[in-house]
DNA sequence: GTAGGGTTAG
């Protein structure tokens, strides 16, 4: 029969494992009640473990204080508690304190304060505890010599972790999972394949976590047909259901784009946790199917399934590449409601959303209110400004972050997202200076990203000859989204010679895509070459090659509605859409408005081509969200295409007549419509 | 009584 105080220690283990701080105080008050007098030791053990390991470190320091029984015991529970929940630092602090009372750590003890040391990473603390270690002489444990490797691969420290590794006397399969998820930590992925075939040839057992880390090897090397033999081998292990072993092969699977067999995967886990639904929800965002992403996330929520910060950032991320700040919002009030939203990836995630929807002040918002920024929290906000066209608020960011942080040195994206913004905003001799100091500055080689914004930025300032030779001085080949800007600057310029060098390059590199054959088109018949325009037509009806539809979409009270060019007569309230457009037509010609069918159209009659783009995908959406949102409310349209020229001046004269904020994110970038102007300055 | 290695995100 249990002693009751061995049963109390019991039920204060069944707190630790249930998470309840409740039951643990419960527990608490009847020790004193039973007054025990003085502590047993062991009593006092499980009381600071169960208060250090649920977070309640000045409880778990009190209990300990209170006592003068305390052993190793006592002060590693402390400790190992403190690691768990983050705080190494204090971890360190009761270290030292312990062997100020000339307590001797323990083979329990030194596993701990390494990894206290790696996650502060402070090599010397950490050699300082090696020499410890082997002075007590616990470092032939394997417990202990698994960590210290850990802790030596974590800091980077490769020699020190090699030596470790191979004087090792005794490896368990915990030994052989730590070289192998440090390998794949550090992209030694071939490191890591052979040290599994090794593990499996000297007989070891790959268990769960074997099974985890070297998932993640397959997918960082995306090799789908290994990782396919590799489910094969867990299944006939038995670790078929385990429910870590299968979120990780969800995980491959999304990484290597097979939704199908991450889905198969997914059904069949019997008892999923977060973790699956997460990454469930994350392989979809990755391959850019959003809305099933939003879909799990809502089944999810049906089934109760607690929202985590790791689930709000990855649907956050979904909701930012839709363009849907209604559901962003809801989201941001239900990161709040769950305690994340001081999380920095949903923090950051919030940061782009907002950035990405054109809402710049809910992004500033956001991003001021953060208790802490990390180098992609800056990254999403400068964005922001980019996608806004605000060079100067995204230049001022860049400066104060390179100036006031130094510790954080910006990164390949931080300088696309700069050298974008000052594309957008015309800004180029400071576009130049930053793109020519890029690796002297901040030790940063120019990639194609950075190549493209500079096209972009010399043809969009219609310096398209400057550009053009620039791309032939390029050391690296050219990449799609570097002759398209060329071909963009060529359109904008009219410069068809160019343009049909750029266009043939384009077509080289993405012969399917059929938005440069219609541009090209549309240029020659602009310049009047009629014959060379018919010719790229012709060409694209005989390789097959349909022109892109036109959608335009808004929410609405929770519901999406999605508008086709000239195909409208398919909304329920489409009479009230036409009465509306009819209106507008009228008052905007008053205005002074006149169709600009220049660069779209070329084989229609002038009269057709009024018709063809008021029919516009985008302009049917403006006329619905005005009948169907309350007077004053910003409108916000998402367009699969760019905005064409009539549509972005038609909707500069709306804005002023209707005396609203008009916002349209189009695939490439925000145009916010505000009293007859836009915040692209006519330059996209 | 106290321990090591793993899976999801911006």
């Amino acid at each position: 029969m249990l002693q009751p105080s061995n049963l109390l220690g019991s039920l204060l283990n069944y707190a630790v494992s249930t998470q309840s701080s409740l039951l643990g105080r419960a527990v608490h008050a009847q020790i004193i009640k039973t007054l025990y007098n003085p502590l047993p030791s062991f009593l006092c053990n499980y009381l600071v473990n169960m208060y250090s390991k649920l977070d309640h470190f000045n409880s778990a320091l009190c209990v300990l204080s209170l006592t003068d029984a305390r052993t190793v015991v006592t002060w590693t529970s402390l400790i190992s508690g403190c690691v768990q929940n983050g705080r190494s630092a204090a971890a360190l602090l009761c270290f030292s304190n312990m062997r100020r009372e000339s307590i001797q750590p323990n083979d329990f003890t030194f596993p701990c304060v390494f990894k206290a040391s790696a996650s502060l990473h402070m090599p010397f603390t950490g050699k300082q505890v090696h020499a410890l270690a082997v002075k007590a002489g616990q470092i032939c444990d394997v417990f202990v010599g698994c960590s210290a490797f850990d802790m030596y691969s974590k800091l980077g420290l490769r020699v020190e972790a090699h030596k470790m590794f191979d004087e090792m006397p005794e490896k368990n399969i915990a030994t052989w999972n730590a070289y192998i998820s440090n390998a794949v930590l550090d992209n030694r992925s071939q490191d890591a394949f052979d040290t599994f075939k090794k593990l499996l040839c000297v007989g070891g057992e790959p268990n769960s976590i074997t099974f985890c880390a070297f998932l993640n090897a397959c997918s960082h090397t995306k090799n789908l047909d290994f990782g396919r033999q590799l489910h094969a081998f867990i299944i006939r292990s038995g670790y078929g259901e385990n429910v870590s072993v299968s979120n990780g092969l969800i995980d491959f699977y999304g990484k290597c784009q097979d939704l199908f067999s991450a889905e198969m995967v997914f059904d069949r886990i019997i008892w999923r946790n977060d973790v699956s639904w997460c990454s469930m929800l994350a392989s979809f965002v990755q391959n850019n199917n959003e809305e099933r992403a939003c879909l799990v996330f809502q089944q999810a929520r049906k089934e109760g399934v607690e929202p985590t910060d790791f689930m709000v950032s990855c649907v956050l991320s979904a909701c930012a590449e839709l363009g849907g700040l209604e559901l962003g919002r809801s989201l941001h009030a239900l990161a709040v409601k769950a305690c994340v939203e001081q999380n920095i990836f949903v923090g950051s995630a919030l940061v782009d959303l907002y950035g990405k929807c054109g809402s710049i002040v809910d992004a500033e918002q956001v991003f001021n209110e953060m208790p802490e920024r990390n180098l992609i929290t800056w990254n999403a906000m400068i964005s922001g400004y980019a996608h806004q066209g605000d060079a100067d608020l995204a230049l001022a960011l860049f400066g104060e972050m390179t100036s006031s942080k130094p510790e954080m040195a910006p990164s390949y994206v931080t300088l696309v997202s700069v050298l974008s913004a000052c594309s957008r905003a015309g800004a180029v001799e400071t576009g130049m200076r930053i793109f020519e100091s890029m690796r002297e500055s901040y030790g940063i080689e120019a990639g194609a990203e950075h190549y493209a914004c500079i096209v972009d930025l010399l043809g969009r300032s219609g310096l398209v000859e400057r550009a053009y030779q620039f791309i032939e001085k390029m050391p690296i080949p050219p990449t799609i989204s570097v002759w398209g800007a060329l071909l963009g600057a060529c359109k904008m310029y009219r410069k068809p010679e160019i343009g049909k060098i750029a266009a043939d390059n384009l077509f080289k590199l993405d012969p399917q895509d059929s938005g440069n054959h219609v541009v090209l088109s549309n240029m020659l018949a602009a310049a009047g070459r009629w014959e060379e325009a018919n010719l790229v037509r012709k060409e694209m009806k005989d390789v097959g090659i349909k022109k892109g539809v036109g959608y335009s979409w808004m929410t609405v009270t929770n519901r999406v509605h999605i508008f086709q060019a000239k195909k409208n007569n398919v909304h329920e309230r489409n009479d009230e859409i036409q009465a509306m457009l009819s209106k507008l037509r009228k008052e905007m010609k008053e205005a002074g408005y006149a169709p600009d069918t220049n660069l779209s159209l070329f084989d229609l009659e002038e009269e057709e081509k009024d018709l063809e783009v008021w029919y516009h995908s985008e302009k049917i959406a403006l006329a619905f969200g005005l009948i169907a949102l309350p007077p004053g409310v910003p409108i916000r349209i998402t367009k699969n295409l760019r905005i064409c020229g009539d549509c972005h001046s038609a909707i500069k004269f709306i804005s002023r007549i209707v005396c609203r904020e008009i916002i349209v994110r189009d695939n490439n970038r925000f145009h916010c419509f505000k009293d007859g102007k836009c915040s692209c300055k006519d330059y996209w």
